[in-house]
DNA sequence: CTGGCAAATATTGTCGACAATCTTTCGCGA
DNA sequence: TCGCGAAAGATTGTCGACAATATTTGCCAG
């Protein structure tokens, strides 16, 4: 799994919340689908009172959408509603890269340096878009832990990217721009090695910028 | 009270949640406190259930940090994670006034010219930096408003503006920049009526890190 | 008097049950 | 046949109870 485990897992409710995550990220609980109580009860063994906080826990990562009385449903991720996320990314993960430039330690600059290499191979090997999208994922996800700011990195981490990687399983089937990323994550590695964090910013922000005007063409096309 | 209510009180959870909110926010449950279920329940003539999804939800509003087996404490803010916010604060807003250049309608900027009036008014007469707190939340909040981005709104109305107002209430006695910050809003306020995105941007940027270096001086003082 | 161990107490985690509400189904009339 | 309304069913909201864990109290040894 490509996502670092933070959750400890001593809690049936914890447990149940990292168990529907998954499923509802990777399309194994598909959207729109209702999470009844009752129903997801009986299928994992387990009673009403952890699912709830599960649930509770799973609409704070905006994974479904609640409404009193009714129930929980998954949320359908249209296109609008991704572009207003790489709108919030844009201004966090910029913000995250300069703190980077700032903060990163040698030991950060190494892991990112070892995924970018690791992209790399996949670019040279299978060419492939698919797995590239994991590695991009972790790429950010390693700049953000970077920035130092604990509040950043849970709102960024632990709020914000399971959409985005339930985005990404999605349409992953769809044309990436993975030759251009690339490029980019070196640029922003050198950025960050300089401690250049007006560069860093730019560079980061450019790179979601880019990914958005992609996304937004395809609304066009569609 | 300054926040606009969405809360439709309807279920007991829900009417429990904005009760202990409140109470945290303005500082009747003082920070560090200990929220015991069973204390509360009685306290409030509820039941447990209810209760541990409202403090679910305060955990979500970073409200309170919740220890498995150990229960939910009231968040002790210190100044370096009210620096962390305002950075955070800085990357959303001044998107949020971006997008707000682009969106905003006419019923929004006269909303925020009166809550400018409105704050020249108590400057002039009390020349109450008190007050002038929860304006300026206010004008802040409705920018966030204007700016059409619905997830954007969420997080930072509905997730981060709560830890806003608990620190300004906890602040509110020390010396605040309101006549600067008048000037500032004055300003983006005409770049938002020329529908210039770039410009109330840095506007917001500039306003936002202002108010954080304010903080930063008064760590250094201490 | 202090420190640490053990019993007692309180709190959290989980469960099943019941009432209120919502959804679906079924039947009736137009 | 279609649509409306009522009954039946299912689901959510809330509650109280019990087990497992954490905290406090109190005792004893040094």
């Amino acid at each position: 799994m490509a996502t670092p485990e933070h959750s400890l897992e001593d809690t049936l409710g914890s447990h149940i919340t990292t168990t529907l995550r998954n499923a509802i990220v990777c399309g194994d609980i598909k959207p729109g689908t209702k999470l009844s109580e009752p129903k997801l009860a009986r299928e994992y063994h387990i009673s009403r009172g952890p699912l709830r906080e599960a649930i509770r826990r799973l609409e704070s990562m905006k994974l479904v959408k609640y409404v009193p009385r009714e129930g929980a449903r998954v949320i359908t991720l249209d296109l609008p509603q991704v572009i207003e996320i790489y709108h919030i990314r844009e201004a966090l993960e910029s913000k995250a890269a300069a703190l980077a430039a700032h903060n990163i330690s040698e030991d950060g600059l190494n892991k990112l340096k070892h995924l970018l290499a690791l992209a790399e191979q996949h670019m040279a090997t299978s060419g492939g878009a698919y797995i590239q999208a994991d590695v991009d994922i972790d790429f950010h996800y390693q700049v953000i832990q970077s920035s130092g700011n604990q509040m950043l990195i849970h709102l960024l981490c632990e709020e914000l990217y399971y959409l985005i990687r339930m985005y990404r399983y999605q349409s992953s089937l769809q044309p990436n721009r993975s030759h251009n990323a690339l490029i980019e994550h070196q640029q922003l590695i050198m950025a960050l090695e300089q401690r250049d964090e007006q560069l860093a910013e730019m560079i980061m922000r450019k790179h979601i910028v880019r990914a958005r005007q992609n996304i937004e063409q395809q609304i066009l096309k569609s």
